[in-house]
DNA sequence: AACTAATTGTTATATTATTACATCAGAACT
DNA sequence: AGTTCTGATGTAATAATATAACAATTAGTT
């Protein structure tokens, strides 16, 4: 008997758990290469996320945390939150106040973010020539760029498709 | 004597008023030959995020509606918030839950938002280059668009320089 | 063992946003 | 003029998102 969530990751048919253990383990490696501590709880919310491509609230995660830490409270996911963002594992979705997990962590973390209205999934690109012209925009207005953030809503291809 | 945030105003070297002007007319032009109301209290709300070019938080725009509209309540806010977004007016600028005011309300209204973490001002650039390459993106990707959020925080040429 | 830095526990509270229902004002109709 | 309809606003309550502050604990270091 399959769940619902993990139907939907199969839509795409990839292996999702094939795909977890790949983002977890990249994590745990980037994580020791860089002498940071991917704790229990960092790692249970990593988890969790990655269960699937849908962005996930705060406080959703914090109510599926808590059958694992008792004593989860808004300050140990905003925590754990706060940490794998800065370690480029998950990604915020701004104009959704959500989080997703981060398929190239180890690579560059900025990225289009294609978020589809129907299946919920974020899908992530790397979108070069985008990336390219936008450097190239920044260059001219002489703007010394920190973070990005590439956000499209819309319908994905596979539920265009439907 | 001059506020602070005129001041602000004055270091791109543009009369403000003229700007607040343009954008305030504009849009009670687009809003006539749309056939919708640009009522008082939509028209204050958009005055005071016309007041600077910082993206301005909900709550601070309604201590700021208050002294004009006695009854003015969360709702009261977000409603013309709301209004305003659906008529291209203002941007919602997601990563920082925050609003500014949009110059090009007649013409296409997705850009790129140059956000200045020292001046905290908001420019909007059209960057057709980038947006040629996102719709051919896109195009690959086979995702249908909606709505286009690109966000980039950073140093503005201006603040840079000095 | 003692010290230090990082992590987590805990409580409280701040900030951002929505919902639901009542009221009001103006346009369109009778 | 009265009636009805629609869109806008008034009002209260509450939901959803996020942070601050300080105490306690744990992991690494000396």
């Amino acid at each position: 008997m399959t769940s619902h969530t993990e139907l939907d990751q199969h839509t795409f048919e990839h292996n999702h758990n094939q795909c977890v253990s790949l983002a977890l383990d990249t994590a745990q490696q980037l994580c020791n290469e860089r002498g940071v501590q991917l704790t229990t709880i960092r790692f249970q919310v990593l988890s969790l996320i990655w269960e699937s491509h849908k962005a996930v609230k705060a406080y959703e995660l914090l109510d599926r945390l808590r059958p694992l830490q008792a004593a989860a409270k808004p300050a140990t996911i905003y925590r754990a939150l706060d940490f794998l963002i800065e370690q480029g594992l998950i990604h915020r979705v701004e104009s959704l106040n959500a989080f997703v997990g981060c398929r190239s962590s180890g690579q560059q973390h900025e990225q289009l973010l294609l978020i589809c209205k129907l299946c919920e999934q974020v899908d992530e690109r790397a979108a070069t020539d985008v990336m390219t012209a936008l450097l190239e925009e920044l260059q001219q207005a002489g703007f010394m760029a920190h973070s990005k953030a590439i956000e499209i809503h819309g319908i994905c291809a596979n539920c265009s498709s439907k």
